[in-house]
DNA sequence: ACGTTTTACTAAAACGTTACAGTTGATCGG
DNA sequence: CCGATCAACTGTAACGTTTTAGTAAAACGT
């Protein structure tokens, strides 16, 4: 146990590597970059034991500098604090590393902080940036100060601006259409829904989803069948909204809510109300967050693919790096509906 | 609206600056190092000026090379995708973003990938790293390293390892002590609890809690009053060491589960034996994650301090950068009791 | 045996900063 | 009015790599 005190721990550089193996430093930079094919099977040897020995560690920082490549991306990611996108980032991290890529993260929820953000970040030289979820309005200045970089830059699950960025969304429209759709096969025809906030993108999509599926099957859609459930109102408010929606007449026997939060407060009301769900009142969320399957009853709700939107949009900035991928690219993923008791399909 | 067309975008350093400017680069380095009483305010402006006009960011990595800071901190955190970490991780960015540092991460779950992670984020020259939550067990090997790099590291809930490392952990035994003396105030004499894995700190701990709360009272332990909750087991398991616990003689009037999760199955699992939460049987849950005060009924849990440990962490390492701390500290968090309805203590 | 190719290297110039040791020319105290 | 202090700079050597252009010696073809 050779435990050193306060070696003074010389950092050793490649210099160190060269004169210890008695060779030159580029030798040495050679081995490092796998062109090993550039020398004697013995001097590859005695060099890498050299390494080995004196447990040496490229400076990437160094290396950065001169190729102008740091094996890095900038990730920069709204404020909103939920579980959803922080698995979105945990998983472009895998997808990265796989890639031998290093994720460098900024918090952002004004565009001040973007803005702020792209600065610091490009100033690390990073190879690429993504945007996940953050400020769905900006203004050109900030877009043009983005195509100056130079540098591959994806926004995910941001309103498309303009085409010559790289986006990935998912549909959530398609997604509640496609839940309202299974409640109405299910018999439903008064379907109601707590819509998210309408300044969101996210909340207009779905309350046009479910419009859209209404339509098509020549329901009416009723104004008073929808209430919101905005994150901008208190749970307290949902609670309230849902007991009005069960006193009209006639009483909704499904409900559609903007997220799976918003639903489980919504079945939470109807239980206390004296209400079986699905039997009464079937309930649909959306996001499928990690507890829904667990709910009493488990929750039948639309699974964002926030896992592979990260995965595509980490693979979309990889390529554009190898310069494999040239043209801009808008990708659109589809939803899942997951189909769990609370819709009453399952029992 | 000056959009050039591949501008073949020079990227412009400091010595367009000082070209641009008339001064010298080290004036122009004086300037970025907020030197500005080294120059005449005249100059300082011209300096300005141009910086501003042909946008000028200073590489980071080229200064780095010579300062031998990044301003970035490694976390390595671990591959266990539950929100609540993702949730400390996003807190240490906030604390570290306030100080102008960024987070460069990595997941591990082996040692291996630890091992390949500290690789990595060394190679980066970070000038910190956080252990979040990874691998309990580790070879001496591993600490040596770590030692060796002479940087500033902090474990944050991780087993003690050695004395020598800086600590962040909070005290689920006294958490799940709390819970249970909660529980007995409220007059519950048979309190089962569905433990975690044995095999992890937390769960040990939690059930030592458990019992020691119990002991202080005078109250028997009762091995059938306790089962596996692990997520090694299913939830379906969960549910049918619940029904058990259900059917022992004398029915336990309240359970103290091992995490949130657990406590929703378990609730459920009551709920669908017609029972009733909390009138027939209390529920404690562990965590606080972000669904339980929308649970029905909303869950009494005991929170975890993870955003005082994810800022108590950064500041650690921050501390340890400026040498303002020096000594290695070891800090344990206190949890909170958060009491809603499902112990019966509100309603 | 001679020119040519190949092999196994090396020297030195970048990369974009900071830091330190100077160097001017002006100001000042006596 | 002279040496000393000071204000406002500048020149250049690092920092640890990669890269480009080169070189000396060995191998090769004829």
């Amino acid at each position: 146990m050779t435990r050193s005190q306060r070696p003074a721990t010389k950092r050793i550089t490649i210099k160190d590597i060269a004169q210890a193996a008695g060779v030159s430093i580029s030798t040495v930079s050679n081995v490092l970059n796998d062109r090993s094919d550039a020398m004697t099977e013995q001097t590859l040897e005695r060099i890498l034991a050299v390494m080995d020995e004196l447990d040496y560690r490229p400076n990437l920082m160094a290396r950065g500098l001169v190729t102008r490549r740091t094996a890095t991306i900038g990730v920069v990611i709204a404020e909103i604090e939920t579980p959803l996108f922080l698995q979105s980032l945990s998983f472009m991290e895998s997808i990265a590393r796989e890639a031998s890529y290093n994720l460098l993260i900024s918090k952002a929820h004004t565009i001040e902080d973007e803005k702020q953000a792209i600065k610091v970040l490009t100033a690390k030289q990073v190879d690429g940036l993504i945007f996940l979820s953050v400020s769905q309005y900006t203004d050109d200045d900030h877009l043009n100060e983005l195509r100056r970089l130079d540098m591959p830059v994806v926004f995910v699950n941001r309103a498309t601006l303009h085409d010559d960025f790289d986006h990935v969304n998912w549909d959530d429209t398609a997604g509640v259409d496609q839940a309202t759709e299974h409640l109405i096969q299910l018999g439903h025809r008064h379907i109601a829904h707590l819509r998210g906030p309408l300044s969101r993108q996210s909340g207009a999509n779905r309350l046009e989803g479910y419009r859209r599926a209404l339509e098509r099957h020549g329901l009416t859609y009723r104004e008073d069948y929808v209430k919101p459930g905005d994150y901008t109102v208190s749970p307290e408010q949902w609670q309230q909204s849902t007991l009005e929606l069960l006193d009209l007449s006639p009483r909704p026997t499904a409900i559609i809510a903007s997220d799976d939060i918003v639903a489980a407060v919504v079945m939470k009301a109807i239980q206390q109300a004296q209400l079986r769900v699905p039997y009464d009142v079937a309930v649909i969320g959306f996001d499928d967050q990690h507890f829904s399957p667990f709910l009493h009853p488990a929750l039948t709700t639309v699974r964002l693919p926030v896992l592979a939107a990260g995965k595509c949009a980490v693979e979309m900035v990889l390529g554009k790096i190898a310069g494999e991928r040239t043209e801009s690219e808008h990708v659109k993923l589809p939803c899942t509906l997951i189909i769990r008791e609370s819709c009453g399909a399952t029992t």
